[in-house]
DNA sequence: ACCTGAACACCGTTCAAGT
DNA sequence: ACCTGAACACCGTTCAAGT
């Protein structure tokens, strides 16, 4: 039998969701309009409502594409690298796509990501391995979230700002990588905070 | 002399300002437009671009209103506590008005805030003196910040979804107060985390 | 100095009717 | 099962012209 309606399942809906993040890394979550994505698939606006409810439920799976890559599973070892290499994923997710941490940190607020619930669910599973009680876990994993959104939608704007010509080209003197690798450090800096707090509770820090 | 174009320090600036903060209380931050506040205000929509820039620039001048009591100067004790009551403070500005921790968060992400600019700096300074090296002392004040947005923001999703009527209201036995302090305690839950991990950092932790 | 009127170029969403 | 056509009720922003 075929799919409920508006559940984002089919072979359509699929084609959708292509569509859509083709959009979004061409020209920005400002332009992924329903009426604009529907004209460059030429159909109608109002078809698109036969396979979503609206537009919210869209951008959550367009936010679910974006985070198939952070979801691989990860290597079963000590609670402190599984948080710190799930972090670094989903940055580096929502860094491949423009826009992809605003997306994503919309989607999420709107519990609209089923995959950001499952990253939720791992981290909070690792802060109980770091001894927090299990009644504190998922607020754990959710403080965790929020730097990592947060910092990254920060970083994201400011690295468009600037490739979008408004830096002054001596500021750096090594190339765009450098960059990334400079923000890189200053991320794991306080991913280092949140992992030794997190030590401490439990009382046990290196 | 007046006021320059587009610098919202006026009289009638203010009085656009106050009526938004109306709106937003009453209505929430989806009804907040120009043509609504135009209308509001009996006057046309056009003519609000004479004081402010953008929407975005208005919308950053009603954050800075819903934070004017986070701002109070606070007593000089030790970074710990400085940092408990910055974040006390902003959270309690932020659930003051409807929809204002989304509001604040979105003016603080898009650099519209001089009063977030103001907190951060408070916020970093404290992270000096728990030890943290100048050159992190932003991103440590920013990583509170991401926690503060990120859990009010979502606390206040909740909070507003329950008070339309959704929830079952055997659900918490006691007053709507007591919700409060619940999350309440688990807002400091997540506040001590980040405590203790800048106290690890600089090697004295309590 | 401040505001109007009118336009420009759009939005998300619904729904009877078609195939 | 899926899509069209058309409507409904809006948006933010600009700018010549008025007072």
């Amino acid at each position: 039998m075929p799919q409920h309606k508006r559940d984002p399942s089919g072979e359509i809906a699929s084609r959708i969701i292509a569509k859509a993040t083709e959009i979004l890394d061409n020209y920005g979550i400002a332009d992924l309009t329903m009426r604009r994505l529907a004209r460059e698939l030429d159909v109608t606006a109002g078809s698109l409502y036969w396979h979503f409810a609206d537009k919210q439920q869209l951008l959550g799976a367009v936010a679910d594409e974006v985070l198939r890559p952070a979801c691989d599973t990860a290597e079963a070892t000590d609670w402190q690298h599984r948080i710190t290499e799930a972090s670094q994923r989903l940055r580096d997710a929502l860094l491949s796509h423009t826009d992809g941490a605003e997306l994503v940190s919309a989607s999420f607020a709107a519990g609209q990501s089923a995959r950001m619930r499952q990253i939720l669910a791992a981290l909070a599973d690792a802060t109980v391995d770091a001894g927090v009680a299990p009644e504190n876990a998922e607020l754990a994993g959710r403080t965790i979230i929020y730097y990592v959104l947060g910092f990254t939608v920060d970083e994201q704007s400011r690295l468009q700002w600037d490739a979008a010509g408004a830096l002054e080209p001596e500021r750096s003197l090594l190339d765009p990588r450098e960059a990334l690798n400079h923000t890189g450090r200053a991320f794991e800096f306080g991913l280092s905070v949140l992992i030794d707090g997190l030590a401490v509770r439990a009382g046990n820090f290196s």
